[in-house]
RNA sequence: GUGAAUGUAGCUCAGUUGGUUAGAGCAUCAGAUUGUGGUUCUGAGGGUCGUGGGUUCGAGCCCCAUCUUUCACCCCA
């Protein structure tokens, strides 16, 4: 039997979970830092839950478990009178935001609105694996659901500033607003068409104007729509200018109105908070994530000249009405989530775990075994280290001293401790440094006070 | 789901127009060295050449299928 994983899935080793959890841990302490609370969901949900929340495209790559149970049999049994439950009700989480939203509305009466909650756990998408694409990923989200204020989006704005720089990644935080897109669809008489309209102009830095204007005619906007569209393909300048223009472009759109008013604020909110504006850009072809939101829209891509990484590592946005699939209207939430592999394949292209020199092993000292008597006495040292909270172990076999060195060595365990005949007679015992190699005669209690 | 490339030891890769018993470096293990690792020297183990079929006297090499990985499209963290 050869082994194998399924494809899309990887193993980690020490090494990398170390680095994983560093991101990880960056990650929550910022989170933290703001007080969102951390909550989990399982693995899998009801179908009947994922189900037609992500587009048709989504609903194709939900992974559904199998019924437990002899479902085969069962199945033929019924001969004409099968349903699709009968085959598979459970399916793994696509996101993380869906099952919230499942969550607040079964939790609804337990939570004190509005709730800034966080979460960090694996999802799956039966997607073709290619560069930064797995089947199996982490995201981190943070989300503030029950409240309206843009001050929630700005905070989430500047959890990610503080991420990406505690990483020591350079990147650009991308904004739009779903109802400055609306406004447009608007504007131009294709109200209905809004969802095409957006997934091509998403495009234009892809393929350029001449194939977005294919596409839209391509999927029945008039020409009259794609003319009057021409405009917002070319502005230029700043955010403001940006802003500027779309004043004049959307003046008949109460609705992309109210999205630019949304922009400034937010922007305004930023700027009271010394907020870096050379970080973040308004970027009117960004349409992520377009099943829910409905006002802000929020993305980032790595802009580091160590980096030829071109994916997203984070996305979010503001959602008027999740809940209300559930059972539970006119909740609004908003928020981001974190793609940790991603942020790990930049780090490691970038070489930065190398610089920040990572812990390699969380043991801090080995003591070697010399035999039955010394291990003995070296028991007796190793609960008085681990007592005094330093992460120690013991070499479990009487091995040779080299291949107990070699283990030190390999593990990158910093200390090694000799305990020997002449070490038990006086309580002198040897340190060995293994970065320096340099050895000294310790007894217990200076050695504790040194490796802490 | 569509299109393309890839696969030889744990890892990185050689392998002639199809021709005996498939090689190297690194890693691993053992020894040189019975209380000293990271450097050195010596030796050893490890491959049904991704898998299954086919062509051939003969296949790591050619053909077909399938799986993996990778890249692009779609979509996305």
């Amino acid at each position: 039997m050869k082994p194998s994983i399924p494809k899309g899935t990887r193993d980690f080793s020490p090494e990398e979970m170390v680095r994983r959890n560093f991101i990880l841990q960056t990650i929550r302490t910022v989170y933290e830092r703001y007080g969102f609370r951390q909550i989990e969901t399982p693995a899998m949900e009801n179908l009947s839950m994922l189900e037609g929340k992500y587009g048709e495209e989504g609903d194709k790559l939900l992974f559904r478990i199998l019924n437990s149970g002899e479902v085969i049999d069962e199945i033929k049994a019924k001969k004409d009178n099968i349903r699709l439950s009968d085959i598979s009700e459970k399916g793994l989480r696509y996101d993380l935001t869906v099952p919230f939203a499942r969550y607040v509305v079964m939790h609804r009466n337990e939570i004190t609105f509005p709730f800034r909650r966080y979460q960090m756990q694996p999802v799956w998408r039966a997607d073709r694996p290619q560069k930064g694409r797995y089947r199996e990923f982490y995201q981190c989200d943070a989300d503030v659901i029950g409240s309206d204020s843009l001050l929630n989006e700005t905070e989430l704005v500047q959890i990610i500033a503080d991420v990406f720089s505690k990483l020591n990644i350079g990147v650009s935080i991308k904004i739009n607003n779903r109802k400055i897109l609306s406004g447009i669809a608007e504007i131009i008489g294709e109200a209905d068409k809004i969802i095409d309209i957006t997934v091509a102009i998403d495009k234009l830095d892809k393929i350029g104007i001449d194939k977005v204007n294919e596409e839209l005619k391509g999927k029945g906007v008039s020409d009259d729509a794609i003319t009057k569209m021409q405009p917002l393909f070319s502005v230029k300048g700043t955010t403001d200018d940006r802003l500027n223009f779309l004043d004049n472009f959307l003046s008949a759109s109460e609705t992309g109105k109210k999205g630019i008013e949304e922009v400034r604020t937010l922007l305004s909110y930023l700027h009271s908070m010394s907020f870096k504006s050379d970080l973040i850009e308004l970027d009117i072809t960004l349409a992520r994530g377009l099943n829910y939101y409905t006002g802000a829209i929020f993305e980032v891509k790595v802009s580091d000249a160590r980096s030829t990484f071109t994916s997203s590592v984070l996305g979010g946005g503001r959602y008027d009405d999740l809940t209300g699939i559930f059972g539970l209207p006119d909740v609004s939430g908003v928020g981001i989530s974190f793609g940790i592999d991603r942020i790990y394949d930049v780090m490691l292209e970038m070489n930065l775990f190398e610089q920040m020199h990572l812990n390699e092993s969380s043991t801090k000292i080995l003591l070697v075994n010399f035999g039955k008597k010394e291990e003995q006495y070296a028991l007796t040292v190793l609960q008085k280290l681990r007592a005094a909270g330093v992460n120690s172990e013991i070499y479990p076999d009487a091995a040779k001293m080299k291949k107990q060195m070699s283990y030190a060595d390999a593990c990158k365990i910093p200390y090694v401790l000799l305990i020997g005949d002449e070490e038990m007679q006086s309580g002198k015992l040897t340190l060995k440094n293994m970065m320096s190699g340099e050895q000294n005669r310790l007894d217990v209690e200076e050695l504790i006070k040194k490796l802490h």
